[in-house]
RNA sequence: GCCCUCGUAGCAUAAUGGAUAGUGCUGCGGACUUCUAAGCCGUAGAUGCAGGUUCGAUUCCUGCCGAGGGCACCA
């Protein structure tokens, strides 16, 4: 791909003129007179070097005019505004990389190459349905795990349901069934209790029971209805508990001299490994404490040998990432724990905030919202924001701008595509190149956009911020439109084999987005 | 009080420390005899405040203001 070779030129030429200094990054200019392709090398080296960012970017320049793979690329080279290195291509060099593209948009790409990778989005409690801020962490994750798969990964995706039978809300949950109070109780949870078969009267018992069902529930809504599929499904009471795999953790954190006894309950000694303060594992009441159930259940997935283990938090759990990196510092886990915070999802109601409250009634679920507007629609809701982003959500404006939804204006440019193939099937072609076609600037432009998507797809798989590609998304399907708008494809009766051909490999390209961001690629609309 | 996030136009948001802060909705104004008008073209409108670092700051640092979250032997 040019970007990552005339990064590796450039990384070349540095390493001639300016030993041991790092090379910096290649990208797709913003503006088209500022070339094909730009580089800040210059201007980043400069400092380092002791020259002005021009002189280096001189340099650099000079030494690139002297490598005969830049020669045989690049048309020419502008140093631009403060130090800018812009690359102009050859026309026939954009052909090739187009086509490149075009086969590796079908196979993929290997940026993250044989790489073990666990992705886990924060799961639902076992006590009620899943509600718009849950959707966060599954669509996100879902998405990602796509990318990272398409991207070379090798991924494992888990849901971890926490039916520990001797959790709180589990007791709390068993408890409302057994009419003895009324958390956690709804209308949805009164037919789930119905549907409960056990003579138990024992609260831990007939909560877990309880569980079972809302999570089967659960778990039915995210494979059906979200169409989410997860490779493993981690049940904390058969893995954990059963396996009597906490006691042993318990028994290496004792080994290892990390935990103390204080007020009759066991602490885990994590401030002395970068968290605020130390945790208790064991209760004075002899229980174990949701946190030994995770230190279990991550050095269990690390123990399975992945490189990569990415978490997906809920804002209200942030403060469990210091802890759960001083547990890997503890017992010295090798790989990458990565975790990620899903900002909060706040309700708006006629233009005013409120929380999202179980109790006063206006929890907006997540089926509703996949019942309301579609799957395709909601998808891209989520996709489209940073997880930091803090997200306020209004249903009635969402229902009024639902059918203004950009989703439907990326799915209308693949349907177009589509149809301008179809129509191209009862004529035969001109034979102009796909070459020629780029003289025309919005050619060009479509071009330069479907190579980006390998840049996309790099940056992703190195920071992790999957909705990069709902913009990018959008972004081709609007260099499509203006293709559209300039470019005849389909005549009397021939079509331009060049054009054809060139909207052939926008359409696999858009069509994959599409797929790795879970969305329908419609035919027609 | 302490800790973590976040503050970008009327609204929802984007921007590995880069060039003129991108996009959608809303508003205003256009074009239709042509491969799908769910489309196209034009126009208006934004980085909370004050410093600092840098050739260059929406981005990094400090303080302030504002919002959200967390500070349990709940999860």
């Amino acid at each position: 791909m040019i970007n990552r070779l005339l990064r590796e030129e450039i990384e070349k030429t540095l390493n001639v003129i300016f030993p041991s200094v790092e090379a910096e990054g290649v990208t797709v200019s913003s503006l088209r007179q500022f070339g094909d392709y730009t580089t800040n090398a210059a201007m980043v080296v400069s400092a380092r070097v002791g020259k002005t960012a021009k002189e280096t970017a001189k340099s650099i320049v000079a030494q690139l005019d002297k490598s005969e793979e830049t020669k045989k690329r690049i048309l020419k080279m502008e140093i631009a505004g403060p130090g800018f290195i812009n690359f102009f291509l050859k026309n026939e060099v954009i052909v090739s990389e187009l086509e490149e593209i075009g086969e590796k948009a079908k196979k993929g790409f290997g940026f993250r190459k044989g790489e073990k990778i666990n992705i886990e989005p924060s799961s639902a409690n076992p006590t009620g349905q899943f509600h718009i801020g849950h959707g966060r962490g599954a669509f996100y994750g879902d998405t990602l795990a796509n990318i990272l798969e398409f991207t070379g990964g090798d991924l494992t995706r888990e849901y971890y349901i926490n039916d520990s039978r001797e959790s709180n809300q589990i007791k709390e949950l068993g408890k409302t069934t057994l009419g003895q109070g009324e958390t956690y109780l709804t209308e949805k949870l009164k037919t789930q209790i119905a549907r409960l078969k056990t003579e138990s009267q024992d609260i831990g018992v007939v909560g877990f029971l309880l569980a079972r069902i809302v999570q089967s529930d659960n778990r039915e809504f995210i494979e059906k209805k979200l169409g989410i599929r997860f490779d493993i499904w981690y049940s904390e009471d058969e893995k954990l508990r059963a396996t009597l795999l906490n006691d042993r953790t318990l028994a290496a954190l004792k080994m290892k001299e990390l935990v103390y006894e204080k007020d009759g309950a066991v602490w885990l000694k994590t401030s002395e490994y970068g968290d605020d303060e130390d945790r208790v594992i064991i209760r004075s009441d002899e229980s174990k404490t949701y946190f030994l159930s995770d230190i279990s259940y991550h050095g269990d997935k690390f123990a399975r040998g992945y490189d990569v283990v990415i978490d997906v938090f809920g804002a209200d759990h942030h403060g469990h990432v210091k802890r759960m990196m001083a547990a890997k510092k503890m017992l010295g886990w090798k790989g990458d724990l990565k975790i990620f915070v899903a900002q909060m999802v706040s309700l708006k109601e006629n233009g005013v905030s409120a929380k999202m409250s179980k109790r006063a009634g206006n929890v907006v679920l997540l089926k509703d919202l996949v019942d309301e507007f579609g799957l395709d629609v909601v998808r891209w809701f989520y996709n489209e924001k940073a997880l930091s982003t803090q997200m306020e959500f209004d249903m009635a404006l969402a229902k009024e701008h639902s059918a203004k939804n950009p989703v439907f204006y990326v799915q209308y440019a693949h349907a177009r595509m589509n149809s301008i193939l179809e129509k191209a099937k009862s004529v035969s072609g001109d034979n102009v190149s796909i070459e020629a076609i780029l003289k025309e600037p919005s050619a060009k432009n479509l071009a330069l956009k479907i190579l980006q998507f390998a840049e996309v797809l790099e940056e992703i798989a190195n920071d992790y911020q999957a909705h990069r590609l709902t913009t990018y998304a959008y972004e081709l399907a609007s260099a499509f439109s203006a293709f559209y708008r300039d470019v005849q494809v389909v005549g009397e009766g021939s079509y331009n084999t060049g054009a054809l051909a060139t909207i052939n490999i926008t359409k696999i390209t858009l069509a994959k987005c599409l797929s790795l961001l879970g969305i329908s690629a419609p035919e027609k609309m």
